[in-house]
Formats: structure tokens, C-alpha cells, sequence
DNA sequence: AGGATGGCATAGCGCTGCTATACCTACCGA
DNA sequence: TCGGTAGGTATAGCAGCGCTATGCCATCCT
């Protein structure tokens, strides 16, 4: 037991809350330090309580969303691209439901917000080089982006919290993704093919 | 005191649980119970536990939102109607934030999901009025009001979350509303410029 | 008029997150 | 090489939480 704080103590921490949270177990202070191996103060010295522990589990959910987005490379189809990155969203946060729920309980607040940015970042450049391609008009990336978010997190919201069945996801998904992008001028026929084809991988 | 359950008990205890939600202070059940000037126990003659006091709170919110939602008359302009709609849903939330999220925390469950259907009957009505005037295309009214309350969940949630901030509200609140009846076949200028009324007042 | 019924107040249980304290290990100057 | 020091970890105990067993008492039915 070396003196300087043992960053596997942490990451360990972080770790059990995260599958205890996907498990839907309780996760009390007790629970988490006993399967992490260490004693309920682990959590104050390096997070410093439980709010400081979820802080840190959103920002492991954040870090796992913008690896899995990234792995999706960008072809010459920017609306078929942006399909991909809404099924991959809506993928991912329906394999565990309960850590999206967590993510953006307090999204707002994270220890580092730029991860948030950083899962941001791919549907900014899917709409920048729509528009770049001549599909859209002159519009904002940042907002054709933020709108795609918008419905894409309200509809997986909705589906994760029980209220629409998870076939409302194919079902709405890519017609949300392919109005955000007609509305910003894209061609309707050509634009639900390219989402559509996304999304359907 | 009545020997039968005293309804204005039952009253009591939502009315202030919702009230301290909305004035963000925690609802712990003591705390509760003397507000509401009860002890711990009508908590639980009246709802069997905090998980039911929940539950009618946040059936207490959708009550309220239907009623707000009710309020607005339908005009011969559907798409601005389903404007208004997205503002007034959005002002209701944004007045009470606290309480919003509450009834999205399980929105699934409620005491009585009629009226939840309730409150999105308008949006039916509207998107159903909107295809009859001819202004979209063989849609499913359910489809596009389904839709329509994705994107203002989505939206609604994220600045309730403080991820965005409240002006995202009128920059992309009735851009989204009119992306999904563009998509389902409305006349893009025409649509923008009812649904920004709508949303305009 | 007198049981029987059932809502409400009280007291106490187990559990929670949190913290004060003690210990024990690793570093660092002499 | 060795003692002092600093700092992470283990333990014990605190106040607060939701919940429930118990007793009281007002009401209704016969």
C-alpha cells in the first residue's frame, strides 16, 4: 500500500459504480467500496463523497459515447454519416439505460466538460461537410448539429425512460435525423435514403 | 378528523411535495409531513410510500400541463397551432423545471396514464388538422405529433439540464417544430413562418 | 348504546452518506 | 542508514433518511 493516492483505487471505483449503476444495483457507499476493494473512505479521498463519484461515473458514460462515435469514419454520404451517428448514439444508450439516464442527469456539470465536446464534435463536422457537399443551405453546423441532438436525445429519453416502446426508435430516429437535414435544405427523397441507410448499417 | 380518509390530507401532502420540488428543496418525508401538517404516516395511508407520493406528484404535472396545453383554442392555421403548443409546453416547463424532470423520471408509470395521453392529444389533433387542410402529405397524425414531442422533450430537457442555454429555446424550438412538418410535406416557407408565429404570440 | 373499523400520532429499526480518529506506509533530509 | 513527516486508508460512530409496529381515538353499523 504505497503512500501517494493509488490511481487503480480510483479507476477501480469508478469501474464498479459503472457496472453496478448498468446492473441497476443500488450503488451505496458500503456496496461500491466492498466490491472495489477498499474501505468508504476510497471515495472521499479521491472524489471527495458520492456526488464526486457520479460526477466521475458521467464522465467515464461521456468518454465510452465519444470512443464509440468516433470509431464511425466519415465517407462522402455527410447525411448517411450523420444517420450512423444517430444509431450509434441510440445504440449505445440503449445497451445501458441507466448510465444514460445518469450521463445526463447533471450533464451540465462535468469534471471535464470537454469530453461532452468531444461526443459533440462528429455530428458539428457531419453537418459541416454536408453543407461543404452542397446539400444544405448556409447554415450554422453547430445548430443543424445541436438539433439533431436535440431530437435524437429526446426520442432515446423517451425510450429509455419506458414511455415510447424501442421500435419508436427506428420508427422516428432517422425521420427526426432526415427533417432536421431537409429543413436545412437538403433534397427530401436523397436525404431520407442517405439517413435511412445509416441508420439501417 | 373523519374516520375516512380525509381527502384534503391527501391534497395537502401533493400540493406541498410539488411546491417544495418546484422551490428545489429537498422532500425528505418529515420535512414533508409537517408542511403538509400531518404526521409520517398519512404519507403512507394515503399513497403506501414516498415512491407513491412521487407518483402522484408527477401525475399532479401532467395535469397541469394538459390543463395549460387546453387552454389554446385551435385556429385555421394548424402548423401555428402546433407552434403554440411547442411554446406553451416549453414555458410550462421552464417555469417549473424541477418539477418537469420529476415527471419524466418515470413518466412510464403513472397513477393514471390517461392523462398523459391527455395532454398529448393536442398535438394528435393538431398534426391531424394540419393533414386535413392539405398542408402534409398521407402522414400518421400520431407519427408527427409523436415526433413533434421528441424534439421538444429532447430540447426541453437539455436546457432544463442547463446543457444548453434558455435562449436555445426560441433558436431551436420552433426550427425543429418546423423541420418535422416540412418533412411530412409542408410548404418549408410557409410552415417556418406559421409555426414561428405560433410560437411567437 | 356499544363493538368494530380504520386513519393518524408516536417510537424505534435498519440503512444511508459522511466524518473524526488512529494507523501505517512511503518519502526525504541529515 | 535512519528518524521525522506527510498523506492515503481502515475503523467507529454520528445525524438523517424511509419505513413500520404499536396504540389511540373518532366514526360508522347493528
Amino acid at each position: 500500500m504505497p503512500k501517494p493516492a493509488d490511481p487503480a483505487v480510483r479507476a477501480a471505483l469508478i469501474e464498479h459504480a459503472a457496472t453496478m449503476v448498468v446492473a441497476r444495483e443500488p450503488v451505496t457507499l458500503r456496496a461500491l467500496a466492498t466490491r472495489a476493494g477498499t474501505s468508504t473512505m476510497g471515495v472521499y479521498t479521491h472524489f471527495g463523497g458520492m456526488p464526486g463519484l457520479w460526477a466521475a461515473v458521467r464522465q467515464e458514460g461521456f468518454v465510452r459515447l465519444a470512443a464509440r462515435l468516433a470509431t464511425l469514419a466519415p465517407t462522402d454520404d455527410p447525411a448517411g454519416d450523420l444517420g450512423a451517428l444517430g444509431a450509434a448514439y441510440a445504440a449505445n444508450a440503449l445497451e445501458n439505460p441507466a448510465l444514460y439516464r445518469l450521463m445526463f442527469d447533471a450533464a451540465a456539470d462535468l469534471p471535464d466538460p470537454d469530453v461532452a465536446d468531444a461526443a459533440f464534435a462528429p455530428l458539428v463536422d457531419g453537418a459541416r461537410r454536408a453543407r461543404e457537399a452542397g446539400r444544405l443551405d448556409d447554415v450554422d453546423p453547430v445548430d443543424v448539429a445541436t438539433r439533431l441532438w436535440a431530437g435524437g436525445h429526446g426520442l432515446v429519453m423517451l425510450v429509455v425512460t419506458d414511455v415510447l416502446p424501442r421500435a419508436a426508435l427506428t420508427a422516428h430516429g432517422p425521420a427526426l435525423n432526415a427533417a432536421v437535414l431537409i429543413a436545412a435544405g437538403d433534397d427530401p427523397q436523397r436525404c431520407t435514403a442517405s439517413v435511412q441507410r445509416g441508420w439501417g448499417g
